[in-house]
DNA sequence: ATAAATTAGTTACATATGTAACCATTATAC
DNA sequence: GTATAATGGTTACATATGTAACTAATTTAT
């Protein structure tokens, strides 16, 4: 066996990225899982629905690569403490339609700067020119894995 | 409020680091979760340990930023299951000296074409100057991040 | 030399998660 | 128009996970 076919872990990318997205999770859960009671995952469907108001779980499910069905309960869980609102598409039955109540927009107003704080520091470590770069890369590569991603 | 301090979630790096990890994880697994009955933690303790053979089950947790809870369960998964051999230090009693057994070392010899393979595919989208930009850029962010995190 | 603090690892508990099976509704095929 | 397939979402079950409390071994401070 050739030693090259054997993985060396750490210049794998999938592996980097993993670690890295785990390390940087972990480190903006610190500003708000304890001061706001939200899971990682409920205070993305926050920050989503602060974005777009009006989505459907299905579409929360497109955007963020979460899983449906953590999605309906992460989505029961905010309706429950009174975070989200929810109602059915006129149009279509089956679809929700998903927005922050009064509170949850608060929690989106006072979570946003904390995070972008967060980001903000992060980015320090690179110029300019390869933070512009690297958003590029990223996007490239979020296609590439889309599209080698195989079917459900 | 100013607008510009409201999350723009697409544009957010930590968000769009954790959607391609997961994209990404989850496109690697396909290949070898069902074939092979791993999960992607263990597999990723098989693929540190056939990189590093020897280490203890705290050092797999610095090196793969996991959970030391699920560092332990898994390493006793995969002891059960013959993939993985466990011997105590002699020098320090309480580690743990772990290493491949012969079945670990066959899986971790299978598995590695195919995830290489898969991270070949994914790189097609950068041009080879972004390649190693982005690899230098990934190391100065998990840098950045690891010194921002909160002390346990 | 001994008590206190640290470190490696495990266990117990509550909670979160993924898979598959399941309604209800809407779209498609005939 | 009716049967069939596909879609949105939930539920049930088994399993995985995180937190905190724990044991055992080692180190540090006195």
């Amino acid at each position: 066996m050739e030693n090259s076919e054997l993985l060396n872990l750490e210049e794998f990318l999938p592996y980097r990225l993993s670690v890295l997205s785990n390390t940087v999770s972990r480190g903006i859960a610190a500003a708000y899982v304890d001061r706001f009671g939200l899971s990682i995952r409920e205070w993305r469907i926050i920050a989503v629905l602060g974005r777009y108001p009006g989505l459907s779980a299905a579409e929360i499910v497109k955007l963020t690569e979460m899983d449906k069905v953590a999605v309906s309960r992460a989505v029961n869980r905010l309706t429950g403490k009174g975070r989200l609102k929810r109602s059915l598409s006129v149009a279509d039955k089956r679809r929700s339609v998903l927005v922050l109540s009064k509170e949850g927009k608060h929690l989106f107003d006072q979570i946003s700067p904390l995070a972008k704080s967060y980001e903000e520091r992060l980015l320090k470590c690179l110029p300019r020119e390869d933070q512009d770069r690297l958003s590029g890369m990223l996007d490239n590569l979020q296609k590439q894995a889309t599209a080698l991603r195989p079917p459900d």
